[in-house]
RNA sequence: GGCGCUAUCGUCUAACGGCUAGGACGUUGCCCUUUCAAGGCGAAAAUACGGGUUCGACUCCCGUUAGCGCCA
């Protein structure tokens, strides 16, 4: 409720911010912060601002900027205003570091960073906090630039008020921080190059964000932040500062834990609104006992106040878990639609470019139509983790020949003899089926009875209907596990179905 | 070293100060089944520790421990 009023007397919109250092791939804890952020500004019919922090030149890419909007893109993040980027702001920051220099609200510093670092160690060693001593807080404006002029180098440091610096963290509650165990802090290292605190803080003031939602690594600026808002006069944001995403080891996901960019998700066929569901259960829950949630549900439920202090730990397995129950949730047209990228990609299919119904097998040169695909994706349907898996899983549908052979064909202690056998009476068995009733159904009708006298044919005392569906599946997949026989067939066709039937056959080479 | 944040099954989490501490993933047993999945029904599995406050503490307070984060 709090949280509204402060929201009411900004007297407009709700305003927040995306501000991610394009300074490496976009990973799950920062797309995270981008999805609550986005969920927050629907809530409140706000404005997401998209703001790339790229002030640190050596680090920040190009390609990273571009993997960071197609990530966004990809999840369906919108944003309402930007990307801006603070390469391009430095007036902007200059005229703010000057207005504090000339307030007395900063000041420039002589100090070797040599000085500084003996003095922080001796602090240390003291078990004093390590703050500054405040040596150049003395120097007048005047006095610093005719140094600099004459070649002295120096940076610049915010003048810390000693007080009590409070505020109200929608997930924290109340936090009170003494501003003397700051110091006075660095926020430039010249008007041209001012630092990531004080930058990110001018940008927020000045690009009118009302609610800041970040990381809670970034929880120790706050103060500081709040002290240089102070003193420019700006608004106080409200404040939510997030649990970290962790990895395995329980510290903050980063490239060591080899945290994959969301854009790689995607590569590896994650569905996107398993990720955003994934992602907004990593710290947050509905309080029901509910856990399927789509973007709509996120924004008609999601509330910061609910959002859990501690990090969470990243957990694999359910993503997939997630990611296999959207998949199953798809209906089969558009699941295939899904996978046909990935068919093209691993070289089972080609694409037609003049009919975008047609296919080709590669393999064999054949032509397929969509219906093909689509049977493929329905009967896979309940094995697919990841979209990326179709390609292993779906390899035999594709292939020209397949590698059969007795160890593969043969059920349990079925001899090579019996084996034969069993194929003869598939064949027998699939000839009789006209191509025009060429079902599922029809097929499994035609076999199944049969199957079940079979063991008896080939005089085993045990009922096993294994001795003919074994052979049959093998010969049509050449896998150890696969979809069921009759699937197979169904998708191969009569044809191909005894094709591979005669080829098993000649494998066992009797 | 200083400051800060955090603490419920292996993991994500639920539980106005009041039930056998609930759910999900994972693990596991059974069913289904030609294989592998999916599905159905079960099981094991947690309040970090020590003090208070209270008739009663997972919940509130203090301390300890541990983890993490920030500062160079």
């Amino acid at each position: 409720m709090e949280e509204k009023d402060q929201t009411e007397a900004r007297n407009g919109k709700v305003c927040v911010r995306f501000p991610p250092s394009p300074t490496g791939l976009m990973h799950l804890g920062t797309a995270r912060l981008a999805l609550f952020n986005y969920i927050f500004s629907k809530q409140h019919n706000g404005r997401l601002v998209f703001r790339l922090d790229d002030t640190d030149k050596e680090r920040s890419k190009p390609e990273y900027i571009q993997d960071i909007i197609d990530g966004l893109g990809w999840l369906g993040i919108t944003y309402d205003d930007g990307p801006y980027y603070q390469s391009q702001r430095g007036p902007v920051y200059a005229g703010f570091l000057k207005k504090l220099l000339k307030d007395g609200n900063a000041y420039y510093c002589f100090c070797s960073r040599e000085d500084l670092e003996a003095q922080r160690q001796y602090q240390m060693s003291r078990s004093e906090p390590p703050v500054y001593s405040g040596k150049c807080s003395g120097i007048s404006l005047e006095e610093a630039e005719a140094r600099l002029s004459k070649g002295e180098r120096a940076v610049i440091r915010f003048r810390t008020k000693i007080k009590k610096i409070e505020f109200n963290d929608i997930v924290r509650g109340e936090l009170s921080f003494d501003s003397a165990l700051l110091g006075d802090f660095v926020i430039a290292k010249d008007l041209d190059n001012a630092l990531y605190n004080f930058v990110s803080t001018i940008d927020d003031s000045v690009m009118g964000i009302t609610h800041v939602i970040r990381g809670e690594d970034v929880l120790p600026n706050t103060p500081k932040q709040i002290l240089i808002q102070e003193a420019l006069g700006f608004p106080i944001p409200v404040y939510a500062h997030l649990p970290l995403i962790l990895g395995p080891d329980r510290s903050k996901l980063s490239k060591r834990h080899g945290a994959t960019s969301v854009t790689e998700y995607k590569k590896m066929g994650y569905l996107p609104e398993a990720m955003i569901n994934f992602m907004a259960f990593l710290g947050w829950n509905p309080g029901t006992e509910e856990e399927v949630y789509s973007i709509q549900g996120l924004i008609r439920d999601f509330s910061l106040e609910k959002i859990q202090k501690g990090g969470a730990v990243f957990n694999a397995k359910r993503l997939d878990y997630l990611n296999g129950f959207y998949i199953r949730r798809h209906s089969a047209k558009a699941l295939a639609e899904l996978c046909v990228p990935y068919l093209a990609e691993s070289g089972l299919i080609a694409l037609d470019e003049d009919d975008k119904n047609a296919y080709e097998i590669v393999a064999t040169g054949e032509r397929i139509g969509f219906d093909y695909l689509e049977k493929i994706a329905g009967y896979l349907q309940p094995r697919l983790k990841k979209l990326a898996e179709i390609s292993e899983l779906a390899d035999y549908f594709f292939a020209r020949d397949l590698e059969t052979g007795i160890d593969m064909l043969k059920w349990k202690d079925a001899t090579a003899e019996n084996t034969k056998l069993a194929l003869d009476e598939l064949i027998n068995l699939v000839s009789k089926i006209g191509e025009g009733e060429w079902t599922k159904e029809k097929i499994e009708q035609a076999i199944l009875p049969a199957s079940e006298s079979f063991s008896k044919k080939i005089n085993k005392t045990e009922w096993d209907r294994g001795y003919l569906l074994w052979p049959m599946r093998a010969a049509l997949s050449a896998k150890k596990m696969s979809l069921g026989p009759f699937e197979i067939a169904d998708v191969l066709g009569k044809q191909k179905t005894l094709l591979r039937f005669r080829a098993a056959i000649d494998s066992l080479s009797l």
